[in-house]
RNA sequence: GCACCUGUAGCUCAGGGGAGAGAGCACCGGAUUCCUAAUCCGGGUGCCGCAGGUUCGAAUCCUGCCAGGUGCACCA
């Protein structure tokens, strides 16, 4: 816990001075716009208005009280104006941290404040029976950076792939399989033929609306057990979950559940019944209704006319479900951000069912992908398939290695390490609320701020370390000389910096906080790398620069692996 | 009509109420007898959508407006 113990020690002792609580005062610290003035900084604007004294005399004051003052921490404290600038002990960073690094390794950065807490992450969840398309992507490499996240701050994690297994789909499915399908094409590549098969009802409904009556009279079938739509169904489904599972093997994905929309069909009656009881239901239309309107949020419905239930009367169900099996600390819906009213419906009628729990439901959304003309649409035909975005993506990375380094080994794992890392780094590092334009352009773009930018100084480093073991020359968490060079201190800080960063990301459920913290790590490794060479340096310089190397690499590598990215050794 | 989200450099976007608003891309120029040039260095641009307000201090918080996106009863 690198800069934490630090950062609390500047807090108690600005406590004692202050009357501030600890807390507060760790709160208030922040980081300096510029390294020049320190790791931390302690604005005094706040106690200036408790105190009625200016800022610059309050900081004066407290300087005055810190001079003479270090520990094994804290080398010194400067005033600057207003604020109180902390300066790290360099002794601490090269000879404390960067040994505790090398030690730790893998499980450096990882922290344990969810300890015997579980969370719940819903995620991913493609429609069977459509194939897998960008649109998914988001849910998908969101959820699961969120997952790894939390795993990392000692929760325990449950992944849960709450398939669309269910609904008025799979009547229009049937009855185009019925009318149009073909069981040799639909063995033949089964996923995008039942996507034809779907994008070819839309087109004849369009001609003949009765199709959509039929549809609904294939689902109401289904609905009541009816044998030729239930084995019909149960067929699409395990020919779509098959190809979905290839995609997250691929992705390095994978779920602790699949229980999907129709594993809740026999526990639908008793939530409405339960809703009922509570008074929460009118009918309306030979409809069911769950009255909302005092609560600020429009009514929905729980139960067509037809007697079929709907999305939320399932999500309810499930939600019921889930906290008597796993009583979860906390569950997250990583679910775009057009649901954001369904989510507000769905937690205000669990807590009207005097469910506490309600609370701890949270929704992260997040924005569209969609085409600079428009959004996507599956019923349209208008989508790319995930499948020939990683494709391509791996593709173009192996047509780069085959210029850049053609003796590369293992030439199609990098490839694929390399192209997947891309399209996944390129969905979590901005903000997940914002819509997203799709542009191959951008999509295949390796440089920069991107994955391959990262991976790359992860194998320069490799390729470092593979010299000096060649010269019998191994990084040794023994404490370090102290290294000279700013850009070796502004690397280290950086180090020190990581598990607040993962911290901050579970605290907003935003994996962009690591992916950002990473490309800045890989841009101060690339500066110190062309101003300080490390395997033709002296002696003690040289090991110095190899366990910080050595450390920067165990940090890139923790890091893309919070993000579901490989990180290669060469490339 | 109502609600939610977004609006920062030519483009894509960072920005934790605080110190002169930052990156990447694109464009121009430079760096390799030396650890991988998928790299690094230099070059410049901003009514932070607009108008008010809160505050010692606002790109950041509040209100209104404008623009774009997304939702709002028998889809999921």
């Amino acid at each position: 816990m690198p800069l934490l113990p630090f950062k609390k020690e500047i807090a108690a002792r600005l406590s004692a001075l202050t009357g501030m609580t600890a807390e507060e005062a760790e709160t208030t610290l922040e980081i300096p716009p510029d390294s020049a003035l320190g790791e931390y900084a302690f604005p005094c604007f706040h106690l200036a208005r408790r105190l009625k004294k200016p800022p610059q005399a309050i900081a004066a004051e407290l300087a005055g009280q810190f001079a003479g003052l270090t520990s094994a921490y804290l080398e010194r404290v400067e005033q600057a104006g207003p604020y109180l600038n902390f300066f790290v002990r360099p002794a601490y960073l090269f000879q404390e941290l960067l040994p505790q690094i090398l030690r730790e390794g893998p499980s450096y950065g990882t922290l344990d404040e969810g300890a015997g807490r579980t969370v719940l992450v819903d995620y991913s969840a493609p429609n069977i029976a459509k194939p897998f398309s960008v649109g998914h992507l988001r849910s998908t490499v969101i959820g699961n950076a969120l997952c790894r996240l939390y795993r990392a701050c000692g929760y325990k994690v449950v992944g849960i792939n709450h398939l669309g297994d269910w609904g008025t789909q799979f009547g229009k499915l049937i009855v185009a399989y019925r009318r149009f399908g073909e069981p040799a094409l639909l063995a033949d590549d089964p996923v995008h033929y039942l996507y034809r098969l779907y994008v070819r009802f839309h087109q004849e409904a369009e001609k003949a609306p009765e199709l959509e009556d039929e549809a609904r009279q294939w689902f109401r079938r289904l609905e009541t057990g009816d044998r030729e739509a239930r084995e019909l169904w149960q067929h699409f489904r395990d020919l779509s979950l098959e190809n979905f599972q290839r995609l997250y093997r691929c992705l390095g994905i994978s779920f602790d559940s699949y229980m999907g929309e129709s594993d809740y069909n026999d526990q639908l009656e008793a939530t409405i019944e339960l809703a009922r009881q509570r008074g929460l239901v009118k009918e309306s239309e030979g409809a069911l209704v769950a009255d909302l309107e005092g609560h600020g949020l429009p009514s929905c419905l729980l139960r067509k006319k037809d007697g079929a239930a709907l999305y939320i009367t399932r999500d309810l169900a499930a939600a019921i479900y889930r906290h008597k099996t796993y009583a979860f600390h906390r569950m997250l819906y990583v679910v775009g951000a057009e649901q954001t009213l369904h989510f507000q419906q769905l937690f205000k009628l669990l807590e009207l069912l005097g469910f506490d729990w309600a609370a701890n439901c949270v929704h992260v959304p997040f924005g569209l992908i969609h085409f600079k003309d428009g959004r996507m649409s599956t019923r349209q035909g208008k989508v790319i398939f995930l499948e020939e975005v990683l494709e391509r993506a791996v593709e173009l990375a192996r047509e780069i290695i085959e210029e850049k380094n053609p003796s590369l080994e293992e030439k199609d794992a990098v490839a694929r390490a390399v192209g997947l890392g891309a399209v996944i780094f390129g969905d979590l590092i901005n903000d997940r609320i914002k819509d997203v334009e799709f542009d191959w352009e951008k999509v295949l773009d390796f440089a920069g701020e991107t994955a391959p930018y990262i991976q790359y100084s992860h194998a320069r480093i490799c390729s470092i370390l593979r010299r000096a073991a060649a010269a019998k020359e191994l990084p040794d968490p023994q404490p370090a000389a102290l290294l000279p060079e700013a850009e070796e201190k502004t690397l280290i800080i950086a180090l020190g910096r990581f598990s607040e960063e993962i911290n901050r990301a579970v605290r907003d459920n935003r994996p962009s906080y690591v992916a950002r913290y990473l490309l800045e790590l890989a841009r101060s490794f690339n500066r110190f790398y062309h101003n300080c060479p490390v395997l033709t340096a002296a002696e003690e310089l040289r090991k110095g620069r190899l366990m910080l190397v050595a450390a920067v690499r165990i940090v890139l590598q923790n890091g893309l692996a919070l993000l579901g990215i490989e990180a290669p050794q060469e490339m």
